[in-house]
RNA sequence: GCCAUUUUAGCUCAGUAGGUAGAGCGCAUCCAUGGUAAGGAUGAGGUCGCGGGUUCAAUUCCCGCAAAUGGCUCCA
């Protein structure tokens, strides 16, 4: 029989031939690091018989679907030391994840971390003892039977639901059997590099409703030298981390009597007021009008709008003249009251209201995450009311909008579609209408999106931006939701050419999402070095010593009066130590002053990237300076570079 | 909300087999007047998360609560 192999030759066997015998005949090096396969384009495992003529290429780590093996295989390695340690234990599953594997397990006892550290012995016995992997199938009844005897009752559920055609296979090494669909890899001496990295309930199936199991969470490379790159990797996120970060740079703290509440301390509030500057500049432009709703207001309303029948458990409430008010979790039904104070004609259309709102939410105490998940956040609204044909275009436009802004601070993003929730409002033909024009805009503007089913808001679909914090959890930022509801709820009203009342469209939209969450990506997303527009503290003047305070201090009014947020440290240290501190407190220009600038009525400048420093004139930092912020600028200048050392 | 872990000085963290605690950094004062990533000395700082219980005595042991961390579920 021939085989093909992926650089176009041919190999030639005189009997049938599995996968990895194709590998083993290609080298053994490859044999060794082979870890699933494909034929004619289609995922294999490595023990899968190769048909005559077809195209084999062998899959390493290297390769998603490898690598996914390689993982899964490494979750099966826990779950045998699981189950030679804790006999008791009952698997549910136990699948390969991005950097690792988890195992969920169902034991009366709960786990600790020394039994974590019992487990990794455990699995790296396994590991040296080199047991093969071994596959078989069977029949659905002899598969139930097997699991049912061994009382692995979550096994059993997982077979009873496997759709009636699917093939029920096993994987065994040693005296360890697992129902599993595969690949995975020979034996279990590859799977050296590996960590248990933590624990975690996990509720079964992923459902409230269900029993809590234990999650064991897992990391693992092909080898040592990877694993470490990793656990190295995590080590630089944690020191990006933004709750470390603003804490260390003073831009915002929590307290314990207000969980989920961030306070803004004096560095992180120039922050906020600087991107919202940004903010109005480019709304501005876009045609968009500014308004501010009460933040309090009569339950009467919100029973109008549908959040009290659907997003009650959300709402923080008060007592006013014994009637109940609520304090907004959104600001819709303000808009919405605004909208509807005055009659609007077609001309008037796309009419665009913009909020930067102060929302207060009750989340769950489980979920809160520095800023990125609070209770009491401001979002960049805004609320679009708009004629049936203006819609596309509309979307189209703020989708644009909400490019240009990650654009500014060179973030990647991901976009979802989310559809039709179960606890939602509104007809069939208005959903799939909204879902409709949604995805219309998206494939218009050639923009990949994966579908979230039943994500969408309670009154219409959405189309969401997420963005990536430092461990590469993404966190949903700006969105554009279609709302057919609310105009209808609040019978709002334009009037069309044809003199007649129609009902308008309202997109409900944010661009930051919430400022807080948006401020939270970037901290880690620069690691607390932001572009000198952003800066808190751009300039810093640094005195060689205590003889040149008041020239330093001249320097730092001319900056203050230039429109710029300069210190002057005044500390009694050495120039050295002042650098270091400024250089920790990630501040873009170090400005040195001492005798040769105070004579020639310059300073030395250095920025928080280079070691190197220039004299130049006070005039030529300014202006170079300023044009860098009024372009917002990403990168420094680097004055070092083209400039004369005069 | 659920599961696990954690909570000691402004920050990072030691420590007490039950006898009211310690380091580094930071801060203050003084000396040194210094030229591009930490000069030296001295000193101040803690109700050991909060509330109960056991005990002659609790920061330490037990119970409850709160908050934080990592997940799950839920959402910007």
């Amino acid at each position: 029989m021939k085989v093909y192999l992926k650089d176009g030759s041919v190999r030639e066997y005189d009997k049938p031939v599995r996968v990895i015998d194709v590998a083993r005949d290609i080298g053994q090096g490859l044999a060794r690091c082979a870890c699933a396969g494909e034929i004619d384009g289609k995922p294999v495992d490595l023990r899968t018989e190769v048909p005559d003529g077809s195209t084999v290429n062998i899959l390493t780590f290297e390769d998603d679907y490898g690598r996914d093996a390689f993982r899964h295989s490494a979750s099966h390695l826990l779950a045998q030391a699981v189950k030679r340690l804790y006999p008791n234990a009952k698997l549910a599953i136990g699948p390969p994840i991005d950097n690792g594997f988890y195992y969920d397990i169902d034991r009366e006892e709960p786990f600790t971390p020394e039994d974590l550290a019992a487990l990794e012995k455990e699995m790296q016995r396994i590991v040296k003892e080199n047991i093969p992997i071994e596959r078989f199938v069977c029949s659905r009844e002899e598969a139930l039977d097997r699991v049912k005897k061994e009382g692995e009752n979550y096994k059993a559920e997982l077979i009873e639901n496997l759709p009636d055609d699917a093939e029920i296979s096993f994987y065994t090494q040693g005296e360890f059997c697992d129902l599993c669909a595969g690949p995975h890899l020979m034996e279990t001496g590859q799977l050296k590099a590996f960590k248990l990295m933590s624990l975690a309930g996990a509720y079964w199936r992923g459902s409230e409703d269900n029993k809590m199991l234990t999650r064991i969470y897992g990391t693992i490379f092909p080898s040592k030298k990877e694993l470490k790159a990793h656990l190295e990797r995590l080590e630089e996120a944690k020191r990006r981390d933004h709750r470390k970060i603003g804490r260390d740079m003073e831009l915002f703290m929590m307290n314990d009597d207000g969980p989920g509440f961030p306070f803004f301390l004096t560095k992180g509030v120039t922050l906020k007021n600087t991107l919202i500057d940004y903010w109005r500049e480019i709304h501005l432009r876009e045609n968009y009008q500014e308004i501010q709703t009460p933040m309090i207001l009569n339950q009467r309303l919100w029973e109008t709008s549908g959040h009290w029948a659907h997003y009650r458990e959300n709402m923080y409430t008060t007592t006013i003249d014994d009637e109940t008010y609520v304090i907004k979790p959104m600001n819709c039904p303000g808009a919405m009251l605004v909208y509807n104070s005055k009659p609007h004609s077609y001309r008037d259309l796309p009419y665009r209201l913009a909020e930067l709102g102060t929302v207060h939410r009750h989340e769950k105490s489980g979920v809160l995450h520095g800023l990125m998940r609070v209770r009491c956040f401001t979002q960049d609204d805004a609320h679009i009311f708009m004629t049936h044909d203006q819609m596309i275009d509309e979307i189209k436009r703020i989708v644009r909008l909400i490019d240009e802004v990650y654009l500014l601070f060179g973030f990647k993003y991901h976009v979802e579609l989310s559809t039709r929730p179960e606890s939602s409002m509104g007809s069939d033909e208005d959903w799939e209408h909204a879902i409709n024009g949604l995805k219309q805009a998206l494939e218009e503007m050639e923009l990949n999106y994966v579908v979230n089913e039943g994500d969408g808001a309670f009154y219409g679909p959405k189309i969401d931006f997420h963005l990536e914090d430092s461990l590469g959890r993404t966190w949903q930022c700006g969105t554009i939701q279609l709302d057919f509801q609310l105009p209808e709820r609040f019978d709002s009203e334009y009037i069309g050419a044809d003199g007649e009342r129609h009902r308008p469209i309202v997109i409900h939209r944010v661009a930051f999402g919430s400022i807080e969450r948006f401020i939270g990506i970037l901290i880690e997303h620069f690691a607390g070095k932001f572009p000198t527009w952003l800066a808190p503290e751009q300039i810093r003047i640094l005195p060689v010593s205590d003889k040149f305070y008041e020239y330093g201090e001249t320097i730092k009014k001319q900056l203050v009066a230039a429109g710029f947020r300069a210190e002057f440290d005044d500390r009694d240290e050495k120039l050295g130590y002042k650098i270091r501190a400024a250089q920790k407190d990630h501040i873009p220009y170090m400005l040195v002053v001492g005798a040769d600038e105070e004579e020639s009525g310059t300073i030395s400048v250095r920025n928080r990237d280079k070691r190197a420093q220039t004299t130049i004139t006070v005039d030529d930092f300014i202006q170079a300076v300023d044009k860098e912020i009024i372009d917002r600028q990403i990168e420094l200048i680097d004055f070092s570079d083209g400039q004369s050392e005069s």
